[in-house]
DNA sequence: TGCACTTCCCTAAAGCCTATAGGCAAACTC
DNA sequence: GAGTTTGCCTATAGGCTTTAGGGAAGTGCA
């Protein structure tokens, strides 16, 4: 696989050459492909064609694996977000972030289910969460609201788009009509209707 | 635990009982205790002071115990739903479905994370989960949305929920201010408001 | 009451996963 | 090229899942 030599029945077996990105970046393909709560140490190992106890000196355990793969997954997402708000505001910033969202979970299912998974407090801190909560606020900057009500709005926007987003994974739109896709735009712009409509004058 | 007879020394063995409700409602349990993905056939076996082998005369396999759990748990849901929509109407009848939802992910988290779990089309047709969509659409008839309107507050209304409540579990709201209390209100009005001002008139 | 039959929980065993300890050889350092 | 470090290995132990088969407790009927 990502190693043919290591197959040869000859004498010599050059190393894998295992790094903790190369089993990380194994790990969220594995995700994509078969389910995060599918990705294991022992399933990594098999892809890199090297034993289960090769992967332990570069990782502490399997739990360590899944939250290394949901930090890149919170990366991935926040990189793609910052580059969609680049130069947008109002109802196109906020339509950019919310596609990110929905293409990043159909395009990496198993990802987007390990960005979910539940952080210590100081993992969470240090991971790109933090930018996240950042653009979403930077989002809802553009209606202009006061506080409280934009740490409400951060709340029912990211409510609205992890809620659709998973139900859509989940498959609870499928071979219904109307099609997903008209119902997330017509959501997106009641919301944005109403964010505007909350805007002091 | 449950039956004391069992771990005596004595010579005679009294059966445990063991049927495949008292299983899964003792998997439910556990799945609140300690969450539902650590829901374990040894787990429960234990609990029952019985051996792990035992409980598959009961139950077809892990997956078996799983989806049962979960259909107990969309059963309760939708049990307290309809109890709580009686009577009710309009923001009053929305204001108490969202409370019922909230309070059961609170009390029951993990029956609540159980409810999640992905059945297959069959499974999800024979199950409870088509009593939530139709209290779902009652609650929603109550504000005179034509279609395809109402399908898309339908997807509005479950995103919200499913997501507000996932978001809280996962303590996206802890520790910040103003109070998840609070937001939840404020969005319950903001989606009251919403609705009826789709209403045609 | 006695006997057959069914039901229930058991022991045994195989397969896969996590995790740790210790070993040998390749790769790097000087 | 010798010494050190690094990288992947074997061996091992414990846990969970699942199947096969056995023995004893309960049930029904003569």
């Amino acid at each position: 696989m990502h190693n043919p030599f290591r197959k040869d029945e000859g004498i010599a077996v050059p190393r894998a050459g295992l790094t903790v990105e190369r089993l990380v970046q194994a790990g969220a393909e594995l995700a994509d492909e078969v389910g995060f709560d599918q990705v294991t140490v022992s399933a990594v190992a098999r892809r890199f064609d090297v034993k289960v106890a090769s992967l332990y000196s570069h990782l502490k355990n399997s739990h360590d694996l899944k939250t290394r793969i949901a930090l890149l997954a919170l990366e991935e997402l926040a990189d793609r977000s910052a580059h969609a708000l680049a130069g947008r505001a109002g109802r196109d910033a906020l339509a950019a972030l919310a596609g990110v969202y929905r293409d990043y979970a159909r395009e990496h299912p198993g990802r987007y289910a390990a960005a979910r998974l539940r952080l210590d407090p100081e993992t969470a801190a240090a991971s790109a969460g933090v930018r996240h909560a950042q653009m979403m606020r930077a989002v809802l900057r553009g209606y202009g609201l006061p506080e409280p009500d934009q740490t409400h709005a951060v709340r029912l926007l990211g409510s609205v788009l992890h809620g659709y987003v998973s139900l859509e994974l989940a498959g609870g739109f499928a071979h219904s009509s109307p099609d997903a896709q008209v119902s997330w735009e017509w959501i997106l712009d009641r919301l944005d209707g109403l964010l505007t409509s909350l805007r002091p004058h």
